[in-house]
DNA sequence: TTGACATGGTTCGTATTACCAACCATCCTG
DNA sequence: CAGGATGGTTGGTAATACGAACCATGTCAA
């Protein structure tokens, strides 16, 4: 098996295993009324009080696109938005306390959904897949 | 280190990287004028030749949904409709020329976009990773 | 200090994505 | 062959997303 192949199959299973998660994070979003991206927007929010801006750069979004989508979610009253003192031109986001409860559900809910799949490797292989994945990923951003 | 506790790190690396790869496979989209949804349909027929239902399924979407997202790519040119012969009512639907080439375009870049980070890891821990998510994968899908 | 430009957000217009309900055509079964 | 099941489309609605235009605030330089 030369390099490339072991690349092609990587690539090939990194690509699945993507769908299946979003697909069960889909899922879970919908059953609580929540799309991909608001759900990503709660659990940025969880350690976060970003402003608007760096919500979007976050996520990839326009910034008008945000303000849409924390809009909807405020007027849901799962966040709110509060002038930056620092700078009258910025709005920072955060969770309010029932936004937190929700989250916090929904991480649960996540979890449980998840475990049974990943509940099949032994211990030392969940260490050593989080082993590899980690050097792939990113800055630190959870979901 | 408990059990509970390598499994948290593992779902939480796993959803990291779900949403990395995502973001790649939906900027190569973009630049392509392609969805997400659209670039995974354009996968699926890579090598099927699905009817609109069982498309839909794959997806996890209303055919309603299928319905339009098959509408507007076939305006597009990239795919084609056709009536099943075994039976009246379903369609199947199928890559085009143009629609192939396109695949294959977007298939070399994917590859190109994921392969500066995922070449950081050594042939033998990327055939390790394959391994270890293998398992984790459900029926064949590719992307 | 005051223009001029940059930055942060919102609003507006448009296309796409997605769902559900209603509908028509075709298939299958008693 | 009548009735129900299945496959697909259509129409209505809401959410998602982008770009452009706009206003308010901030910053920098002359």
């Amino acid at each position: 098996m030369t390099s490339e192949d072991s690349l092609d199959a990587l690539i090939d299973a990194l690509v699945r295993s993507t769908f299946q998660v979003t697909s069960v994070l889909t899922r879970i979003g919908a059953e609580n009324d929540l799309s991909l991206t608001q759900l990503r927007v709660l659990g940025i929010l969880r350690d976060r009080r970003p402003r608007v801006t760096e919500l979007a750069a976050h996520l990839g979004l326009d910034k008008s696109t945000m303000s849409g989508l924390v809009d909807r979610a405020e007027r849901r009253g799962l966040l709110a938005r509060d002038r930056n003192p620092h700078d009258g031109r910025a709005v920072d986001v955060f969770l309010t306390p029932a936004g937190r409860e929700l989250t916090q559900r929904l991480d649960v809910e996540i979890r449980r959904a998840l475990a049974p799949t990943l509940g099949r490797l032994r211990p030392e292989q969940r260490e050593q897949l989080v082993g590899l994945l980690e050097p792939l990923l990113g800055p630190a951003d959870a979901d």
